[in-house]
DNA sequence: CCTTGCCTTGACGCTGACGACAAGGTTTAG
DNA sequence: CTAAACCTTGTCGTCAGCGTCAAGGCAAGG
């Protein structure tokens, strides 16, 4: 299988692919004329990547996760890396729900208090009339 | 008022300011020799600026607030602009902590799954021994 | 006069995951 | 012969909010 085809059946680009490789992600064989010559399960293995990202993983994190796909487990998730990661990226979707969770807070008082103010200032007629 | 002096009490860098300036937020004056000069009321506005920023507003984002506090009003939250933006910042976290919500629910099974797939393949001794 | 410490504009670096283009080789079909 | 449709490496652009020099002007104290 050569990238073009990967891409495509993988959803993605051929830069995306080169990428991956060029970040120790994939590696192609090459056939005699220079072109990556990939196998099926770099399938897998690619869209194992990509679902990561998609998830909000860096290539880094993604590492662990190849490895042990490559490593011949069906899922890249068994790995004691694997689960090392997916525990980290857990608590650091727990520390931004968090966070987030307070902006929001933040942005409804805000909001709160110049819709408050907006009456004040400027009464609605309906609203006091009798 | 100069932009370092300005800087040290907004707690931000000279080079924020120069940076806000020429995205027109900030419009100080120039005294004879170009130098910058700031009047207090600069001051609210840098932090109002520093607040949003924080809380993950855009450059854009920030403008109608700027110009509510410009416009006399005590708080850069009460002009019409300003609420439409608050609206809509208020949606869109709801929006992404709705996804973040999804991501950390398979995050959570993705690692339940893990762990189980390694009690089957490599059972603990002391859950299992008698 | 010289140093110190402000200030000025200008321009590149950074982070991440690619998109887009350049310039060229290869193979197949007509 | 040539066009089409693949492939190669290399390099610059993108988005945001600045950090970090670089090179130089201005003001005041010793």
């Amino acid at each position: 299988m050569l990238i073009g085809e990967l891409a495509e059946r993988a959803g993605t680009s051929t830069r995306t692919l080169r990428y991956y490789e060029a970040h120790g992600l994939v590696h192609p064989q090459r056939s005699a004329n220079g072109y990556r010559v990939y196998d099926e399960a770099e399938l897998r293995v690619v869209q194992e990547i990509r679902a990561l990202l998609d998830v909000g993983f860096g290539l880094d994190d993604v590492r662990p996760f190849v490895a042990c796909l490559r490593a011949g487990n069906e899922s890249g998730n068994v790995c004691p890396d694997s689960v090392l990661v997916l525990r980290r990226k857990l608590a650091e979707v727990d520390d931004y729900l968090d966070r987030l969770g307070a902006v929001r807070q933040q942005l409804h008082t805000q909001l709160t208090h110049a819709i408050a103010h907006r009456e004040e200032t400027c009464p609605r007629r309906r609203a006091s009339a009798p």
